[in-house]
DNA sequence: ACCTGAACACCGTTCAAGT
DNA sequence: ACCTGAACACCGTTCAAGT
């Protein structure tokens, strides 16, 4: 006789739309986004497909709302009271948050993109531009500025994060398990897909490829967003 | 008796994975992602849905070759003959290129991201990267930075990018069609949704709603990719 | 070599029926 | 009020059978 379920525990305080949240984001963690349905979720919870839905309206809410979960731990880092740091360095915090999100969460980027564009800029977006807009605020950057400012450092962040995710998710599937050996071993196949790609189409990725052998990837990300803050600086200067 | 097919057409040229990817990409623009199955894809073609798999192994790579196709199409703005403009002129060319794509294809930022984590990098990626870089290596950025400095320009285009389509697929579910009326109207919705949300939780984006209204998406997204390539530049001056 | 279409093993979602 | 689980209308994918 098979166990039926490796999650027998006890009994179960009555199910909840937080409870079950929680539980999706645990099976999106461990057996990714197609491993996700309403019927292991309920086995998981110890009841029946139908129960979830007295809970939460279907499949999209259910994704936001672990998106949403995910996204309010990782921007919770300015605990809105004191605020020692320079702005500049909040916002690194910020989005180092995100960042390091994406990688324990490999399926958040492509759910950050999902959940933008079904309710519009409904309850994450917000969270991360407010996060943002109040350091570029805190910056010498002028009132007018602020939008596009605040939009750069927003889009940048979510593009880095995006491909992180990309590259998290390849490496968890090429079956490295994420430790720095792995890591280099996963950064190394990289460059050498780089190397092996045809010289005439692709001279210039050639030329950096062997750049990305033994580069950290997080420190690569923040150089970007120490670039973004040059150009936010820069770019009301005396002639602008 | 209804008509069991909008499209007789003639009789049909034999199948090829080219006709495949086209039907494909029209079906995403016009169904969308959900309305893209094999059936549908099947019937759209005059055929059954095994033939597809004579051409294609499955619906990942059918994403792919679409996704790839699309982005092929938007990148190629620089033809490998006379480079008469400025780098960052092109560079403008190429963001816009992929900008303009995910408004014409709302989908496309979420496959970006969704096939960005399945092959690493595999054919969609090498292509913007490598178009990038090399007007960053024709500005006057020294060696060491032309990753960070592409990087940070293809993460920009990629999350402005998806925010775009993002905004774009919600403008469309809300039943406008596109004209600038209609996406004037859009934008107040945006605004009045931002000047909605809770002002102690919320004080910086309730400060800029107002400069949502009336502003042009392109422009914006421009005037974020000028600020880029200032940190980019700015990042070499004397001091640095 | 290429296509057909029934069949299989799933999904998300609903809903009468229970407690 | 909350949960159950069978049932419905789909999917992607396979594969024997056709041409």
């Amino acid at each position: 006789m098979a166990t039926r379920s490796r999650r027998p525990e006890r009994r179960q305080e009555p199910l909840s739309r937080e409870r079950i949240v929680e539980a999706a984001v645990e099976l999106l963690d461990t057996v990714g986004e197609r491993g996700l349905t309403f019927r292991a979720l309920a086995q998981h919870l110890s009841t029946g497909p139908g129960a979830i839905y007295w809970h939460i309206t279907g499949k999209d809410e259910l994704l936001g709302a672990a998106t949403e979960a995910v996204v309010a731990a990782a921007v919770a880092v300015e605990p809105s009271g004191r605020t020692a740091d320079s702005p500049e360095d909040t916002v690194r915090a910020v989005a180092l948050g995100l960042f390091d999100a994406t990688e324990a969460h490999p399926w958040l980027a492509m759910q950050l993109a999902m959940q933008l564009s079904r309710t519009p800029w409904a309850t994450v977006a917000p969270r991360i531009f407010e996060s943002l807009g109040r350091q570029v605020r805190a910056m010498d950057v002028p009132e007018a500025h602020w939008f596009t400012a605040t939009s750069a450092l927003m889009h940048y962040i979510l593009g880095a994060a995006g491909q992180n995710a990309a590259n998290s998710a390849s490496a968890a599937r090429a079956g490295l398990t994420g430790g720095d050996v792995d890591r280099d071993a996963f950064l190394d196949t990289v460059s050498a897909a780089w190397e092996a790609l045809d010289p005439e189409e692709y001279p210039f990725i050639r030329a950096v490829a062997n750049q990305v052998r033994g580069h950290d990837d997080r420190e690569q990300f923040l150089a970007g967003i120490t670039l973004v803050l040059a150009g936010i600086t820069a770019h009301h200067r005396p002639g602008h």
